[in-house]
DNA sequence: CAGTGGTCTAGACCACGGT
DNA sequence: CCGTGGTCTAGACCACTGT
């Protein structure tokens, strides 16, 4: 007996495998009505609530497709997701065993370009807090960020030493973001980017947008470049 | 009385907005330890089944730290995340009103280079279909994908008119996947990619590479490049 | 209108792991 | 050891929505 419990009933997460099997096996075929909670239940031996969390594990999972009175039905195509984890450079660096390093190379505080401002969604005269700053890794160049910081959201910002902390790592620490916006792509990199880099200008750069929110304000955008070769990996 | 239920009680819902409340004020400062289950079901007037939901799920979200006997603890720093939904490019060229087209480049059938080999855990003599291809949104570059199958896991694969539908279509709909690891990154053009695109060689262009397993056995290896300029946005 | 999933409850047993 | 979270149950009411 494989994953039963007491008496031969099943735990949510056998249902959960059960029901993957099925589909899996095509015994439930994209697209298939499936049984109603109340039926697996009694066929399966156990409570109409643990059939409801496995069921509502595997649509989260993007497996089924359920609504009420419409009942529950195989996705035509599994649609699988991978977690991205919101990167916190420092700590990133320091879970791999390296050592990282930061270097501030300019602080300014001014209004930003109109479309820096309109990303933001403030007014353009706003001023802003700009940075631009490398990470490093066992000395050597890891990310280049640009940022720009919204005063407004975060006054205590002004007053710290960013030469000795980074920003992301003292706003992390101290200002509850509710939700954010993040965009991959690639660049070729600006003369500024690939002397901080230590590569040649034009080489292809893996880069991420990032912009945070505090509720209806907004804190911080970043863009970061990272080194030449770098490679995100995630699993699914 | 905003999300309250029959006689003042409170759903797991509001359990939850509760106690992010709570995080996000610093009521419960971050590391803190906070009440038990039953305590807070006490205090919240509802059952602790309730109070588990809400608690499970904030600590999937990345605010709390759970463990029995350990209690509840607040994240030092909240471990945010991104849901990246694995692409099937045909499918996100209409979902954004685009015109999708498809074309194969080449098709082979033979053992591919000793790093893929090895990529796909398969000796270096195993053969492997090897396809290139084109997707078109709206008749323009959209993704160069350059793949290999392995048809020891999906036979039927080398019956199928490739040229007609893409891999990807056709694999999603044929094969269920158990597992899968994803691969981001950045690289220049190089010429035969850069001539498919219609760019220059060298251009900087998003990738993306994808391993998908069936149980124990590989099934494919594909490296898109994404049209340059391609940015790829999320939000947390 | 009626069927299905969504959720709450009160009570119970259990597994893990800190002390 | 024993407190805490993890889970199951049986029953109930409710919300949504297809018919």
């Amino acid at each position: 007996m494989p994953s039963e419990r007491r008496g031969g009933a099943l735990g949510w997460q056998a249902v959960r495998d059960e029901a993957l099997r099925r589909i899996r096996a095509r015994e439930w075929p994209p697209g298939a009505l499936i049984p109603n909670e109340a039926d697996l239940a009694a066929e399966l031996g156990c409570a109409r609530t643990t059939v409801n969390r496995a069921l509502r594990d595997l649509a989260g999972a993007g497996y089924l497709d359920r609504r009420r009175k419409g009942g529950t039905r195989v996705m035509q195509t599994p649609l699988r997701k991978a977690i991205l984890p919101i990167p916190v450079i420092r700590q990133e660096v320091e879970a791999r065993g390296g050592s990282h390093g930061y270097r501030l190379l300019s602080r300014h505080l001014a209004p930003g370009p109109a479309a820096v401002q309109a990303r933001l969604s403030l007014p353009p005269d706003t001023p802003l807090l700009h940075l631009r700053a490398l990470h490093l890794i066992d000395d050597r160049p890891y990310v280049h960020e640009d940022r720009w910081i919204n005063p407004d959201a975060v006054p205590a910002i002004l007053g710290v030493d960013l030469a000795r902390i980074d920003a992301n790592s003292w706003l992390v620490q101290h200002v509850p973001f509710t939700h954010g916006e993040l965009v991959l792509g690639a660049g070729a990199a600006d003369e500024a980017t690939a002397a901080a880099m230590d590569c040649l200008p034009g080489t292809a750069l893996f880069t991420m947008e990032r912009l945070t929110w505090l509720n209806e304000a907004p804190v911080t955008l970043v863009t970061q470049h990272f080194a030449p070769g770098y490679r995100l990996g995630l699993s699914f």
